[in-house]
DNA sequence: TCGTTACGACTACGCTTGTAGATGGAGAGT
DNA sequence: ACTCTCCATCTACAAGCGTAGTCGTAACGA
């Protein structure tokens, strides 16, 4: 239950997981493949701990385990979000995008986007 | 030099640094105060830590030190936001956006205050 | 001068993370 | 039946983190 806190190398590992489930544990670091060059082993440890926090479920498939996620991408992000967005920002997002727009990160089509975006979201 | 990463209880101590600086470790930890309930080696401990990894310069003023930040809030800031853009959204902004929207965790000030920055940006 | 305080430095300790080796059992080939 | 291979599980271990106690010393008050 209680999604507890995904790290940077588990994450790395949900990836492939929420693109097409599910998967074997070397299915998933074939997926990972050099991006991070983990041992097999190293990606079998973060699918086990996932399991023990209850972000992967497991189904056997013959003498060996099949992963799928059990919380949703959109969930994990949100929550990541949130809590970043509360600590450095106060939780107002508005300062954030000024944050982007300052250190000059954003790309007319990020603006495009924003802007489309904005208007959708007045109706 | 090479900020290294800062730890959420590191943050809560640099805080009020960054809203005063110099600071001496009591007033730090009166300034944190009862958010947190820590005591104040705990403290005394973060700001040590904050020091070594040369977020934090010293200043002796008698038999004690004063306190101030030695990088910017606002770095700090792009930084960590920009890891984390990155890791769940692949660097792109608007998703991130269309994220807080379909939470709706937006309020029509948020919006507002989006409309006015990205026609700032417009230009 | 002697005890009391207020500090910084050192030490501690259990938990999480990143990274991986070792082990033991089940299937597959011979 | 025997060996080779593939897997999950167990174990490891250093670094970082959260939280804090202890120690030695310098200053202050009596």
């Amino acid at each position: 239950m209680m999604v507890e806190r995904i790290s940077d190398s588990e994450y790395a590992v949900m990836e492939p997981l929420w693109r097409a489930a599910p998967l074997s544990a070397n299915q998933v670091a074939a997926a990972i493949g050099d991006e991070r060059n983990w041992s097999i082993q190293t990606v079998k440890t973060l699918l086990a701990r996932l399991v023990a926090k209850g972000a992967l479920a497991t189904q056997a498939d013959g003498r060996r385990f099949l992963y799928s996620p059990l919380i949703e991408r959109e969930a994990h992000r949100a929550g990541e979000m949130r809590r970043l967005v509360d600590r450095l920002f106060g939780g107002r997002i508005s300062p954030l995008v000024a944050q982007f727009a300052d250190a000059e990160t954003l790309s007319d089509t990020d603006i495009a986007e924003l802007k489309a975006l904005i208007e959708r979201l007045e109706k």
